[in-house]
DNA sequence: AAATTAACATACGACTGTGTTTGTATAATT
DNA sequence: AATTATACAAACACAGTCGTATGTTAATTT
C-alpha cells in the first residue's frame, strides 16, 4: 500500500515525534523501537525503511532541533559596550523564556541529559561540546569588552563571569527538567539572573555628596 | 563450595564495586547482569544469591554512598554570624575537594544523573529530593542569619542566594562529571564560589576620607 | 559421622528486541 | 498498460537477557 510522498514525509516525521515522546517518556535505552512504532500507529517496517536503526533514529532526532540549539549563542556583539551586560543577560532570559514555552526542546534537553552515552552516540556528544565551546568564547568576548570599557565590576574577570552564567544557567536548567519543574523556570531563572548581573556591574560609584 | 561468611562478604562487596564501574561505563539499563557478574569475577547466580534483581543491586549500590550524600548539608549553624558566609562557602568548597578526589563519588553521581528513573527507581529520587530540600531549608536558614546581621548585600535575598549558590554548584558538576571532567573542578569550582560570596557580602562601607 | 545448610555455579525455558527478509498494494514511470 | 520502484506490514531468524531451577561443594550443625 504504498503512500504518496507527502504522506511518506508524513509518517516519517510522525516517527520522529512519537520518537520523541517514548525517549523522553522510558529513557532512550529503555524503549524498543516497538515502542516508538505502536506510539507513532505504524510498524516497525516502517521505521527500518526510514532510518537505519536506533541510533540513527536518534541523531535525526537530534538534528531536527540541533540548529535552534545554536540559537542561544550570544550574536548582537555590536552594541555598544554600556549595554553588552544588558544584552547577555536579556538573551539568557529570552533563552528561559523560550524553553519554558517550548515542551519539544525541553523533551529533547531532557533526552539529551539523561541518555547514557556510547560509543555511537559521540557525535552528539562532540557537537553539544562545540556548540557550548563557541558559546563559552563569545561570551568571554562579550564580557572582555565589557570590562575593557569599565562596564565589569573588579569582582569579576570576563572568563569568570562566563563560567558563572554557564553553571547557573546549567544548574538552573538540569534542576527544572531532571527534578520535575517543580518552580517557575522563567521566573526564578530571570530573577537569579538579575541578581548575578548586578554582582557584575561596577558598583555605583558615590556622588560627592555633603 | 560453600564459602564463609567473610569470604561471602567479600564477593558481596566485590559485586556492588563491580556494578558501579560497569553502571558507570554502559549506563545502568544498557548493562546486563552477566557484565557485572563477569566483571565481578563471578557468575549471574552469585548476584541472584546477594541480590533480588537488577534494580535491588541498584538501590543497594545507592545505600552505600546515601548517607556520606548527606553530609553536604551545612550545619555549623552556631558559628557567629560574620562568619556565615565563610563557612558556607568554605563547607561548599570542601565538597567539591571531596568528590574531585573521591573517584567512587563521582561514578555513583554521574550514574544518578544519567540513569533513567523509571518506576521502581523512584525512591532514588524521593531520597535525593528529600536530601535536597533539607539543604536548601539549611541554607536559607543561614543566609537569613547573615542578612539579619547586616552580613548579606542588599543584591541578594536569602533565597536568591541559595539558589544561586545551589544552581552554581549543580551547573558546576553536572559540567564537570556529564561532560569528560575537562578542568579542574576544586580550583575552577572554588573561584567561582569566591566571586560569587564576594558579591554576597555588601559592599565594604566608605571610610570618610579627604 | 551424618545431615543440613550456606554460597555459589551451571543449565534451562521463556521472552524480548533487533535486523533482515519477504510479501504486497499502490504510486510513479515508460 | 505494463513495469518498476516505493512505502510500508508481516513473518522470520537470532542473539541477549532474565528469572528460576537444579546441581555441587564446603562449612556448620547435630
Amino acid at each position: 500500500m504504498r503512500r504518496t510522498k507527502a504522506e511518506a514525509e508524513e509518517t516519517r516525521s510522525s516517527i520522529l515525534h512519537a520518537a520523541e515522546r517514548v525517549f523522553f517518556e522510558k529513557g532512550v535505552s529503555n524503549a524498543s523501537l516497538d515502542d516508538v512504532a505502536k506510539a507513532a500507529g505504524v510498524t516497525r517496517g516502517a521505521i527500518y525503511w526510514h532510518f537505519s536503526n536506533k541510533t540513527d533514529l536518534f541523531l535525526e532526532l537530534y538534528n531536527t532541533v540541533s540548529l535552534p540549539l545554536e540559537d542561544m549563542v550570544v550574536r548582537d556583539t555590536e552594541q555598544p559596550a554600556s549595554e553588552v551586560l544588558g544584552v547577555i543577560e536579556a538573551s539568557a532570559g529570552n533563552w528561559l523564556d523560550d524553553l519554558a514555552a517550548d515542551e519539544h526542546r525541553q523533551r529533547i534537553f531532557t533526552i539529551l541529559l539523561r541518555c547514557p552515552y556510547d560509543e555511537d552516540l559521540m557525535p552528539v556528544l562532540d557537537k553539544q561540546r562545540e556548540v557550548d565551546d563557541r558559546h563559552t568564547v563569545m561570551l568571554d568576548n562579550a564580557f572582555d569588552r565589557a570590562r575593557n570599557e569599565g562596564f565589569l565590576s573588579g569582582n569579576w574577570t570576563p572568563q569568570s563571569a562566563t563560567k558563572a552564567l554557564r553553571w547557573m544557567m546549567e544548574g538552573l536548567c538540569s534542576e527544572w527538567l531532571l527534578f520535575g519543574r517543580r518552580f517557575d523556570l522563567a521566573a526564578e531563572g530571570k530573577e537569579g539572573l538579575k541578581r548575578l548581573f548586578d554582582s557584575f556591574r561596577p558598583a555605583p560609584v558615590a556622588i560627592a555628596s555633603a
